[in-house]
Formats: structure tokens, sequence, C-alpha cells
DNA sequence: GGCGATAATATGTCTATACATAATAATTGC
DNA sequence: GCAATTATTATGTATAGACATATTATCGCC
């Protein structure tokens, strides 16, 4: 490697064995620079690309800073389930389990930011990996973002259809434990109880509730930074 | 805003409102430059921002296009228990419940990438917040990253000493659900089976593994991507 | 028509320089 | 002494120009 990118990994370097404490200052910019024989942009973009990690943290005038509490920043990929699902090297398979419109409860539109008794339509389906159940998807989605004619969602999955078919939006994403309730767990084919990894994906757009997703995963689901 | 990120939220916007469609080429960096009014630097740093944020597929020659699958990358932040605690404007607390000389087990040794049987330090502690348990935290620490006098893991959290006397590392961060067992149920005072968020760390130093970390959460907690 | 070498091209990176901005340090006025 | 103002400074951003690199497109040859 070389470039930008090898003088972010020295500077990493001399994190790792302590040439520079956490909490202490590094050299200036300026001075490592040259010290480097590089311009000051490219100082700046390796030392940004550290402090954008999590690893350093800048202000103007104060200086660069080893930062204390390191472990701070994760990047996490999130793919799309059929995507997933064959990278694995499975067959993918979408089962259109429920399709309503439906008065929302009041846990979901609350995590909206939509009056409660709103509308929506209300979508059930399972993932399948090699026709075993992957994971459950019960998702409201908000009828004015949809077509005259929806498409049918038990051919393709509405993930792919929002990507393609509505605007981008802003979203939140979180993730969390439950135990399996008697629908997901009889879906999923587990154990009542058992402890489910939950992704829940609000989105929204221009300050439009678009749509909100629970994925419940079977155990053993795992998400990961990759190192 | 602007500068750069004034430009970056423009050609967001037009993404968004399906100027520019999924899959599609969007015009040169040379073009869009000249339309903003900008260096093309400057376009470059508006276009490598959403590229990062997975907005963007960029490659030589090829152009630029709209991802078919946005939803991709998220960014966590993990913040350190106390300060977590603290956050949240509740006491921090920290109970040493077990720390001795063991042999590990071989599911943690392989996660590791450690010969099944090494001897590493064993901590198990439980992370107070106002007196009520937060999590349950089983550590696996290789000694030979500790001093001939070992810190007292009572009064220190073991991570922010970790933090300020061993090298940084390269790590790894996973996210899963678990059921309590006896031992979790109890310290945490939730019921057998309850499902637990579990987040799972493991760091090396120059390719020695460093320490191996299992969080339990109890029922409530979630990360989330802060919108 | 197919294949390999060559040209064209969009993004990636770098430089030198300049000015902007935020935060600290110094100074002044009271 | 203390508060308010001003100066200083390190990082943040922008610029025009140049070269590098990875791909794609094209051309020539068989």
């Amino acid at each position: 490697m070389q470039g930008w990118e090898a003088i972010r990994d020295e500077v990493l370097r001399r994190i790792r064995v302590r040439d520079w404490l956490p909490g202490e200052n590094i050299p200036h910019e300026q001075v490592l620079a040259t010290e480097f024989g590089v311009a000051r942009a490219t100082m700046n973009r390796a030392l940004r690309d550290l402090a954008d990690a999590g690893v350093l943290e800048r202000r103007r005038k104060a200086g660069t800073r080893v930062a204390l509490h390191p472990v701070r920043k994760a990047r996490l990929d999130i793919p799309v389930t059929r995507l997933e699902v064959e990278g694995r090297g499975q067959a993918y398979g979408l089962r259109l389990l429920h399709q309503a419109l439906e008065d929302m409860p009041g846990a979901v539109a609350g995590a909206l930011g939509v009056a409660p008794g709103a509308r929506f339509v209300h979508l059930q389906s399972l993932h399948l990996a090699d026709n075993h159940p992957f994971l459950f998807e019960d998702r409201w989605l908000n009828p004015a973002v949809l077509p005259a004619l929806p498409p049918d969602f038990g051919v393709m999955s509405v993930n792919e259809w929002l990507v393609t078919n509505v605007p981008l939006s802003a979203g939140d994403i979180a993730f969390s434990a439950a135990n399996a309730g008697a629908q997901e767990a009889a879906l999923l084919g587990v154990p009542l109880g058992t402890a489910l990894f939950v992704v829940e994906r609000m989105t929204w757009t221009e300050g439009q509730a678009t749509t909100h997703v629970r994925l419940a995963y079977g155990p053993g689901y795992r998400v990961h930074t990759g190192l």
C-alpha cells in the first residue's frame, strides 16, 4: 500500500505501539506532513480518516489527540435479504402470508410518529433459505406511497420494490432481542420463547412515514463488523 | 449548510426525488463540478462521501451510478458502558463476580483462533445502573498482556484498563440474541429464558489474541443508528 | 468473427497555495 | 481580580493543475 493509506497505517501503528498514548495530542498536521514528505492535504486525508474511524479526535486549534475510548464506531453492512441468502449459496424464497389494509397498532404508530389508528398496508412474509424459514418480516407500509395498482408482493420482495420505486429517505435502524411469540415460533419452526434477533427499520420520505419493518431472525443469526 | 456538504445534499436530493434512478449513471464528476461551479476536488469529496455511505457506486472509467441496494451500510456508536449509563443520568456501578486463571472453553478458543485449552484469565462482572443490573460481562483475557501485578478489576473496569494499558488492536464485533441461562437470569434479575441482546467483541494485538468479551444486556436494550 | 494490443476516459490521488472557522490564549478595560 | 475583547493558531475547506490507475472501447490482425 502507498499514498495516504500508507501514512494512515503508519500513524495507526504508532498509536498501537503506544508511541502516542490515548488522550495525548499528536504532532500537528503540518509537522507530520513535513515528516512524511507529503502535502498537508494528504496528511489531512490520513488523519481525517482515522478521526472518522473514531481512533483520533480532532478539534480546531486544540489539535489532534488519540481517542480515549477507541472502540466506538462500528460499520455494519446490512444486505438485502435475497442477496444475503444467495451469498451463502442457498436458494432464496419468499412467502407472502398476509396483506391487508389495517389500523396500525399504537406502538408502531408511535415509533413512526404517525397518528395512532392510521390505516396502513400490513404485510407479513416469510423469507426462506433453501426452503427453510430464514426470517419473519412484519411490515407496515404507507398506502400513500403505493401506486393505484399495487404490485404483487408475493412475487417481489417489498423491500426490493421500494428501493426501485419510492424515493430514498431518511431512516433509522435498531437491533434488539425478543422472545419468539406463538406466531413467530410456528413460522420459524422454533420452540416458543426462543431468543430472536430483531432488526427494526423505519423510513421516512420527505417527513412522511413510509414504512416500518420488523425482521425477526431465527436462532444462530448474527451480524458482525467483519473484522 | 454550505460547501461540499451542501453539494452532497443536493445530489442526495436528486436521487431521492428520482431525477437519477437506482442503477443509473449520473453525470461525470467534471460535468457536475462545472454545473455547481466548484473545483473537481470539491465535487469529488461530495460524491465520495455518498459512495462511502453506500448511496453511490463509483468505478474508474465506468462512472458513478446510484446504488441498487442502498440501505446497506449503517454506522453504530458503541459507547463504553460507564459512559453510556452516566449518559442516561444514572449512577454507574461495577461488581466483580469472578476472577481466575482457567482453561478456555473450546467455543471461545475457536472464535479467538487460540489452541483449545489455553489458560486465560476468566472475569465475570455485573455492570449496574442506579444499582440495578444493566449488563452481564463474561470476559477471557490473555494473561500475556497483563503486567506482573494485575490491577484490581473490582475497582476499574477491565475495558477501561485495557484501553489505556494495552496497544490498540484489530477487532471484530458481533451482535446476536440468546436466551438467558440460569446464571444470567439470576444476575440480571429476569426470568429464565428471557431473550438477551448479546454483543461479542474480540480483539487481537499484533496477531495475538488479547480478549474475548460477551456482554449480555437485559430486556429492552437496543442499539440503533440514531436516524 | 474472435482475439490481443492499444487508445481513450472517469475516477483516484497528490501538490501548493489560500482563505475560513472555531477554539484557545493573550490582552485590555474596568 | 474578572470579564470582555482581540490575537493567535490548528484544523477545515477550497482551488487549479497534474499525474496515476483501472476499465472500457476501439482498432488491427489473423
